[in-house]
DNA sequence: GTGAAAGCGCTAACAC
DNA sequence: GTGTTAGCGCTTTCAC
C-alpha cells in the first residue's frame, strides 16, 4: 500500500490539489461539504502530510538534536527521558547521538546534523571537549544560526542558554547537612574531578568543611578517574 | 550567516543551478575547472545539501525510528548505544522515542513517525503491548510499507525480522553451570515474570534443575514486579 | 560543457 | 468556492 499524497486525494475527487490542501487544513475558503468528504477520505485512508515536504516548505523540522556524552549512566538516561518527554508533548521529535566523550565524534555529529535535519541542539559536552577547551564547533554552529542549549557539562564562555546544577553549593550544603546530623568524618568521592562540575563540588566540599569547622583530610578524598574504572566495562 | 544553497552558489559564479548540482556531485559532464572552483567555494563556505530536500527527492530519509520501552535500564541503554553507533557508521541518524511501557504511547510514536520522517523502525515492545496482546499498530505499519525490526521483547506472530536472546537455554545453561560448580540451592530472581522472555527464562531454569537432578523449590523463586519496585523510582 | 524544466509533496498568494 | 502558479532545495532528463 503506497503512501497517500494530496495529489492522490485530488484525483479521487476530481478537484485541484490546492482544494485538498485547504480542505485538510480546514480553510474557510472551502465549502463544508467538500471539506467533509475530503477529510473523511483522508482519515479513512490514513493520510499524513509528508514530513519532508513540510519541513522544506516551512524551513522548520520540529526536531531537536540531542548530543549526550554517554547513555550508560543513570543521570544522562534520566535527562534524556525528560527531554524526549517534553519534546514530544510540544510536537517535537528528538534525534539523539552519543559523543562517547569524544571531541571528534561530537564535532562530527554536529556537522552531520547541520544540514537542516534539526532546528537546534540540546547537549552536554564531551569530556574531551572540556579538557581540550576547544569549542570552535559550538561557536560556528551558533554563528550559523542553529541555537544550542547546554546542560550539566557546559562551557561558560559560549554565548547560549545553559541549564546547570549548583554544584558548588550542592556539595557545600551536603557537608553542612551531614555535620548537623552529627557526622565528623565526611569523605568526598568523585568520578569527575577533572571536569568543572567535579571541581566545583570539591571546592564546595572544602568550603563546607571550613564553614562547620572540620579539618580537611586528604585521605578522605577519593578520585576515581575513567582510566581506573574503564577496565571493568565491556567494550 | 544564512545557510548556503545551490542557488546562491549558482549566482556567485553566474552559472545555472544544475551546473552547480552536477559540479558538486562531481559529474563527468562538467569541466574540471568549473568543478574545482565550485567545490572549493562550497567547501570554504560550508555548503551542505539540505536534508529535507534530499529526503523529499530520494524518498528516503536515512534515519531510523527507535522505540524503547525505557532508557532507565542498563540493558536498553546499551542496546541504544549499539544501534546509534551502527547507524551512524552507515550514514543513518536515529530518532529515539520512549514508550514508557505504554501501549498508547507506543502507538502514538509510530503514528507520529509514520509520515516520512523515518525509513523504518527498530523497537522493543512496551510491556503493556505484550500483556494486551494488541499488535494492530505493528501490523498496519508493516502493511503500509514501513519495515520493523523487533528486539528482545518481540511478538512472534508479527511477520518481521527479530533479534532475540535465547532466554530458555540461557537460564538452562546457567543452572547447569552452577550445578557443575557444586552449587545445590539455585534461586531464580526475575523482574519480568509476566513477560514472555521472563517465562522462557523460568522454564529454562526449571528444565535445568530437572536435567541436573535438583529439586524445584518454590521458596527459591522470587518475582519482583514493577508495582513493587516502582515506589523506589522518582517520577 | 552548460542550461532549462520537471518533479519530489506541500502551502499560499493570487486569479477566476 | 475552486483552481493556477510559484516556490521550498535538490536531482535528473533532455536540449543546446
Amino acid at each position: 500500500m503506497k503512501k497517500l499524497t494530496i495529489k492522490d486525494i485530488a484525483k479521487e475527487f476530481n478537484v485541484s490539489i490546492s482544494t485538498v490542501s485547504k480542505a485538510l487544513n480546514d480553510s474557510y475558503e472551502i465549502s463544508q461539504a467538500t471539506k467533509d468528504k475530503i477529510q473523511k477520505y483522508a482519515k479513512e485512508n490514513n493520510y499524513k502530510p509528508n514530513f519532508n515536504a513540510l519541513s522544506l516548505k516551512n524551513r522548520s523540522t520540529k526536531t531537536i538534536g540531542v548530543i549526550m556524552p554517554t547513555m550508560l549512566n543513570y543521570f544522562f538516561a534520566q535527562v534524556f527521558k525528560g527531554i524526549e518527554d517534553a519534546a514530544n508533548k510540544n510536537g517535537y521529535k528528538v534525534i539523539t547521538c552519543i559523543s562517547n566523550q569524544s571531541h571528534n565524534k561530537e564535532a562530527e555529529i554536529i556537522e552531520m546534523l547541520s544540514n537542516g535535519s534539526i532546528d537546534g541542539f540540546i547537549l552536554s559536552m564531551a569530556k574531551e571537549t572540556e579538557l581540550k577547551n576547544d569549542f570552535k564547533h559550538f561557536n560556528e554552529t551558533i554563528e550559523n544560526g542553529t541555537p544550542i542549549v547546554m546542560f550539566d557539562r557546559v562551557a561558560h564562555s559560549i554565548d547560549c542558554d545553559k541549564v546547570i546544577a549548583d554544584d558548588y553549593n550542592g556539595a557545600l550544603n551536603t557537608v553542612e547537612f551531614l555535620h548537623k546530623k552529627g557526622h565528623k568524618k565526611i569523605a568526598f568521592i568523585s568520578t569527575m574531578s577533572d571536569l568543572q562540575i567535579g571541581k566545583q563540588r570539591f571546592l564546595g566540599y572544602k568550603k563546607g568543611l571550613e564553614n562547620v569547622g572540620l579539618p580537611f583530610n586528604d585521605d578522605l578524598v577519593v578520585n576515581i578517574l575513567e582510566k581506573d574504572y574503564k577496565k571493568y566495562e565491556k567494550k
